[in-house]
RNA sequence: GCGCCCUUCGUCUAUCGGUUAGGACGACAGCCUUUCACGUUGUAAAGACGGGUUCGACUCCCGUAGGGCGCGCCA
C-alpha cells in the first residue's frame, strides 16, 4: 500500500491572496483530494519584518472564500524555528554546512564586483574552507550550505519535465543568518519533511530553489518529495501581473462579484486541462485532476473569459443558492450594505421575485446589484438619457393608451398582464416594443431590464401603476 | 552576465509522427426577440524563424529570435 498523498500550501503573509498563489493553492488541493490524500497549511512567516496578522487573516479568508479547506491546524514556519536551527547545526555535525564570516558589506561588494566584470553573481567560497581559527573578532558567522561543486543537481517535475542545473551554477547558500534564524531554503526543507509532505506542488519561481533544496534533502539523507512546479499566470499584456490586471487579492475578486465556483473552474483552465472540457464543475475537477496534465507555459490572465464563466455560473445557480451568496457578497461590494438593508427591511420577497429575471442578465454580482436598482428605486423616479427620450411625446401617448388596460388588470401576474397588453398593441396597430420601451423607462427609469411583464408583476400592481402615472 | 524554462488563432487550450490543426472566450455577421441578456447559426483567426531526422513533422534534435523565472543574512 502506497502511502497517503500529503500537499502544503505554504504563502507567505506579506500581502493577501493574490491569484497566483489561489491557483496554486486549487492545485494543490485538487490534488489531495484526487488521491484522498490531504492538503496541509504552512504560513511561511519567518521574514518578521514583512509578516503580519492581516496578511494572514486575508488568507485565510480568501482560501475559505474559495472554498479551499486545508487539513489540520495551519503551521506557522516562525515557531518552528528551533528545529530548523538544530538541522542546520546538524549539517555543520555532518561536515554539510560551515561558518561563514563575511559581513554583508563584503557580499555586497562582492556582488558588485562580479556584476561589474560581467561574471555570474554567487558566493565565492571565500570561508568554505578556511580554518575557523581565522575568524575576525567579533563577527558573528551566518551558517551556508556546502553544496557540491561539481555534476548536476537533476529535479524530475511532473509539469517541467527532467530539468538538470549544472552545480557549478549553485552556490553555498545561506542557511542560518548571524542572527541565529533560519532561512527559507533550510525551514522550508525541513518542514516538508517533517510534516511528510509527499507532493510539492508550487510556482516555477521556485524552480531553482528546487534545486537547492534537493541538495539539502540528499545531505540530510531525506527522501526528496515528488515536485511539480507549475507555470506563473501573467497579466493580459503577458507582462508580470500588476495591481492594474490581475494582481489582486481574491477579496478583490469577490468584490467584483465574481462566484467562487466560477474562478475556481477559470483558474483550473489556466494551465491545465482536461481536453476540451471547458466548464465543469469542482466535483469533475477533484474527479480529472493530475499532475500530469499540467503545461509549461506561462498563461494570460483574462478577464472577458472569467466574465463569461461566471455569468455561466450565475445562471446556473438555483435562485435560492444564488441569493444566498448575493446576501454574502453585498457587504464586501460599495453599496452593499444599503442595499442589504433595504432587503432586509421588506424588499427580500420582492427581489427574490426577480431573481430568475435578473440572473440571466448579469455576468457578475455586481452587475445583478445594478440591475435590481430599479427595485428600489423611489419615486418619482430618476430618468436616465435613454428612458428620457423613450418617454417623448409618442411614447407618453403610448402609455396613456395601455394604462387603462393595465388598471383593469383583474389578475396582477405576468403571464395575464402580457396577454393584456398584447391585445391591446394588436388592437392599437402598435408593435409591441413601442409599448413595452416607454412602460419600461417609466417602470425602471432606464432603457433595460428583465422582461417587462415580469417587472410590473414584481413591482406589484400599486407601485407600477404610481410610477407609471408619474411621467404623465 | 550566468543558469533554467517557455513559444499552436487576439486569449485559454486540444493534438502526444500521418487531422480539412479541434474546442472555448473574445471579434464580426445572421437568426430569435418587448429592451438588455440568453440561446442559436455562420465567418475570420494559429503551429515564432531557420536548419536537420523521417516516407511523413505542430509533435523529435540543433540553432536563432522573442518572452518568462531565478541568481538576498526575502520568501
Amino acid at each position: 500500500m502506497s502511502s497517503p498523498v500529503i500537499t502544503r500550501f505554504a504563502p507567505s503573509p506579506t500581502g493577501f491572496l493574490h491569484i497566483g498563489g489561489a491557483r496554486t493553492a486549487l492545485f494543490n488541493w485538487a490534488f489531495a483530494r484526487h488521491t484522498g490524500g490531504k492538503m496541509l497549511l504552512r504560513i511561511e512567516d519567518t521574514d518578521r519584518e514583512r509578516s503580519t496578522e492581516a496578511a494572514i487573516t486575508a488568507i485565510l479568508d480568501g482560501l475559505t472564500w474559495l472554498g479551499l479547506g486545508w487539513d489540520g491546524e495551519a503551521v506557522s514556519q516562525f515557531a518552528r524555528a528551533e528545529r530548523h536551527r538544530a538541522v542546520a547545526n546538524e549539517l555543520l555535525q555532518r561536515g554539510k554546512a560551515y561558518y561563514c564570516y563575511c559581513s554583508p558589506q563584503e557580499l555586497e561588494a562582492m556582488r558588485a564586483r562580479a556584476e561589474a566584470e560581467k561574471r555570474p553573481v554567487r558566493y565565492d567560497g571565500t570561508w568554505r574552507d578556511r580554518d575557523p581559527k581565522d575568524a575576525p573578532e567579533g563577527v558573528k558567522p551566518v551558517i551556508r550550505f556546502k553544496a557540491p561543486q561539481e555534476g548536476e543537481t537533476v529535479i524530475h517535475d511532473h509539469a517541467q519535465g527532467r530539468v538538470v542545473i549544472p552545480n557549478k551554477d549553485l552556490d553555498d547558500l545561506i542557511i542560518l543568518r548571524s542572527d541565529g534564524n533560519p532561512t527559507y531554503n533550510l525551514s522550508v526543507v525541513v518542514d516538508d519533511h517533517d510534516m511528510g509532505v509527499t507532493h510539492i506542488i508550487r510556482g516555477v519561481d521556485h524552480l531553482t530553489n528546487a534545486a537547492r533544496q534537493t541538495q539539502i534533502y540528499l545531505a540530510m539523507g531525506w527522501q526528496v518529495p515528488d515536485m511539480t512546479h507549475v507555470p506563473l499566470i501573467h497579466g493580459p499584456d503577458g507582462a508580470k501581473l500588476s495591481k492594474r490586471h490581475g494582481a489582486l487579492g481574491v477579496e478583490a475578486y469577490r468584490a467584483m462579484g465574481y462566484l467562487p465556483a466560477a474562478l475556481r473552474n477559470y483558474l483550473a483552465r489556466l494551465g491545465w486541462s482536461h481536453g476540451d472540457d471547458e466548464i465543469f464543475s469542482t466535483e469533475q475537477l477533484v474527479e480529472w485532476f493530475s499532475l500530469d496534465a499540467i503545461g509549461k507555459s506561462a498563461a494570460r490572465f483574462d478577464f472577458a473569459k472569467l466574465e463569461n464563466l461566471n455569468g455561466h455560473y450565475i445562471r446556473h445557480t438555483p435562485d435560492a443558492v444564488l441569493l444566498k451568496e448575493f446576501l454574502a457578497f453585498l457587504p464586501h461590494v460599495e453599496g452593499g450594505p444599503e442595499m442589504l438593508k433595504a432587503l432586509e427591511g421588506g424588499r427580500m420577497a420582492a427581489f427574490a421575485k426577480a431573481l430568475p429575471g435578473l440572473k440571466e442578465r448579469a455576468k457578475t454580482l455586481v452587475e445583478l446589484m445594478t440591475n435590481a436598482a430599479f427595485l428600489f428605486a423611489v419615486r418619482p423616479l430618476a430618468l436616465d438619457d435613454k428612458a428620457r427620450a423613450l418617454l417623448n411625446d409618442e411614447g407618453k401617448a403610448a402609455l396613456r393608451g395601455v394604462l387603462p388596460v393595465l388598471k383593469a388588470a383583474a389578475d396582477w401576474q405576468a403571464p395575464a398582464l402580457e396577454a393584456a397588453v398584447k391585445a391591446h398593441a394588436e388592437q392599437a396597430g402598435l408593435k409591441l416594443g413601442k409599448l413595452a420601451q416607454p412602460l419600461r423607462a417609466a417602470l425602471t427609469g432606464t432603457s433595460t431590464s428583465p422582461g417587462i411583464f415580469d417587472v410590473l408583476e414584481v413591482l406589484g400592481r400599486d407601485e407600477a401603476l404610481a410610477r407609471l402615472a408619474d411621467p404623465l
